[in-house]
DNA sequence: ACACAAAGTATCATACATTGATACAAAAAC
DNA sequence: GTTTTTGTATCAATGTATGATACTTTGTGT
């Protein structure tokens, strides 16, 4: 569980900790079944609130990603059946589209060459799709 | 300026217009030395306050994009220099691969299939460097 | 000159979101 | 059955986003 959070950051610390741990999953790090630190423990790393990072994990467990209970021995944990993938609909297609087309104006306007916007883009997908969990494509 | 925002999104009004303008610009619909409508006009259309068009149009200023004025016959255009475009520096291309890294993990989650992805991204790349201004590539 | 109109700007108030301090509840370990 | 480890609930404090309203600047018309 690499992930760092930044105080002065425009994005919410709560924000912060979800995508790191979305990112986990998607990216193969974090797999079903694995277990997250305890709200008090990835908060003292973290250096925040205890709440910060238990909304984080609610967040999750509202998005299906995580389970939670309480308890000694219990705790948080990667839902073990989110490999089912979902088949995607369109307006989830036309939202990721959006965020590519978000990114891709910020390039260009950042002064990055078309090249390196593409590289990135690819290297990124690839990094996704093609490390992790079975060869479960769908559209 | 084919421009909506939407009050119940999570993001903010403000960064809903400087987005809008940011893209419009990037994609070459809105180019340099172009008018923006007034402050009260553009409000009356998208339904908010003068005051938070006023705020985005200036957060655009101090990106450099938007030169503003007051007075009758004045107003607000795009910046006419813009088209400099500058170096982007190593902290730039890796906030921009981020921005990748992130739609893609939110792809991938989502149950978008990589091929889908890839089109989208490739296709949203080509929409803002394939269009506008001139061919100036840089790294 | 003078008044009017059209543009952005400043000030203040309000609602909501984010974060944190603290106390609570549940379930396993001993 | 007590203790310990887990997540949860409640409330306060701070900051941000938005809006109502008044002000300033500059061109236009007479």
């Amino acid at each position: 569980m690499m992930l760092v959070v930044s105080l002065e950051s425009k994005e919410p610390v709560i924000d912060q900790i979800v995508g790191g741990i979305r990112r986990a999953i998607a990216g193969g790090e974090l797999r079903p079944g694995d277990e997250l630190p305890p709200v008090r423990q990835l908060a003292a790393d973290l250096g925040v609130n205890l709440n910060t990072v238990a909304r984080a994990y609610r967040a999750l467990e509202g998005a299906g990603l995580v389970s939670t209970a309480r308890g000694r021995g219990r705790g948080s944990r990667v839902t073990s059946d989110c490999e089912l993938v979902h088949e995607s609909d369109d307006e989830t297609r036309e939202r990721i589209e959006g965020g590519f087309g978000d990114v891709a104006a910020d390039a260009k306007l950042a002064g990055v060459s078309f090249e390196v916007a593409r590289a990135a883009a690819l290297r990124q997908l690839q990094r996704f799709y093609g490390a992790a969990s079975g060869k479960g494509g769908n559209a």
